[in-house]
DNA sequence: CCGACTTTGTGCGCGTATTCACAAGGGTTA
DNA sequence: TAACCCTTGTGAATACGCGCACAAAGTCGG
């Protein structure tokens, strides 16, 4: 088997790992910025440090996708933008309905970073009476009773959930039995779902925690025992 | 060496794994829950189903915090709280600065998640004359200008980025320089920053293209099977 | 005091991710 | 055409994380 089938066979048959998926979304952010400065063609020492990763990394992560760099020249920037938005789905429109219209969801609701990346906001729901009706970011917020209508009639693929943490296992489950496959989840709760959906979880308090963490680990480790020598650091924490 | 020892060493000399650490906020939220129904003693097994992970990961994951364990019984509910809190730097306090009061910005300064795991915020930044002197959550929004005073004077050792992705590195560069070596990043740009300083990044738009990927995929993989009749690829991307 | 039972803590094997280092491949110039 | 240079694509080594399965260690009833 030459190489070149082994490529496509790697490629066409069970594809990309989990870890290379994540870090796609951020190479072609950094494409986009050398697109709008008018780069066209980017070795993977150039591309990698705008992503702030090891080219041997983003080498061996393009190379999941095919062989689309030139030897001796690099990448052609426009080239690899489209086979990146190509293979991670952004060629085509994905209908997102955000549940939950507190301060989170109004943000959300707002953020330029989901039209421009062939994501459309079609639908904004809340519990709430009194955010019901409201005019948020062009659209009219309305009540969580239509969820399943919205979904259905709207095509909804992608539910996001800023709600209470109290109320997310329930809507989620809303959305599930509509047929959703794929929910972002921003309440800081574990969703349970069944095997086919994906959930992927957002939690600024989980970050700031782990940063905590490292922090404390900086100025010699959990209160109470310490190595020696690591007393000025201290101050330096609490100054 | 004796078991003992090994465990001691293991835990004072290099400490736990940053898969783990990641996981230690997950537990701690899980064991609150249990701890406001009023359960005293936890097993492996019904704390790893509250948190969403396997039953031996978590023993495992709470080994490399000592043996707080009780075999035949499980952990005591408020005692692993304590460790785990303790480990994670949460007994003391941290001083948080939020900068950029934009929606998001807002929604992080309303967000409870923050206050009740010792964080306090301690300033709201931005640099738009028509924001600053609002009050927001009960505090008054400061000028941008005045970042390094804020930091200094209040001894601030958490920066929350929530600005432009255009002002994010300049912004994290006068952090940095201020003394501060932990940031949370919601900006969607790579800062690049000293080695002692730990950057946590919180991306929607990514999580979202993660999402569109699995959907995808779940549809049947990206739209065009080949590469050969691929020259419009330009339109697509744009349009 | 003992034996049955429960649950922890962990040794071990496996698969995945990361990084190095280099051969292979393409461009370029004389 | 040939010799040289540059950068990709990848084999191989290493590190890391996960989960099974079980011995160790405790509880509890008799």
């Amino acid at each position: 088997m030459t190489p070149r089938q082994n490529r496509n066979r790697d490629r066409a048959e069970r594809g990309i790992p989990d870890a290379t998926v994540a870090r796609l979304p951020v190479y072609l952010r950094a494409l986009h910025g050398l697109q709008e400065r008018g780069t066209v063609t980017v070795s993977s020492e150039e591309l990698a440090a705008a992503a702030g990763v090891n080219s041997a990394k983003l080498r061996k992560d393009l190379s999941h996708l095919g062989s689309y760099g030139t030897r001796g020249v690099g990448y052609e920037v426009e080239y690899l933008v489209y086979q990146i938005s190509r293979e991670l789905g952004l060629t085509q429109d994905w209908v997102v309905a955000i549940i939950g219209v507190g301060n989170l969801g109004r943000a959300l609701a707002g953020y330029g970073g989901f039209a421009s990346r062939g994501f459309r906001v079609a639908g904004l729901l809340d519990a709430d009476e009194g955010i019901v009706g409201q005019e948020i970011s062009g659209m009219v917020v309305e009540h969580i009773d239509r969820l399943e209508e919205v979904i259905a009639e709207r095509g909804v693929s992608i539910a996001v959930l800023a709600t209470p943490a109290a109320a997310a296992q329930t809507v989620c489950d809303r959305v599930v039995a509509s047929g959703v496959t794929s929910v972002l989840n921003f309440a800081p709760v574990v969703l349970s779902v069944p095997d086919e959906v994906d959930v992927r979880k957002v939690d600024m308090s989980i970050e700031l925690q782990i940063l905590a963490f490292h922090e404390q680990r900086k100025a010699g480790g959990p209160l109470g025992e310490d190595p020696p020598g690591a007393a000025q650091y201290v101050e330096t924490v609490e100054a």
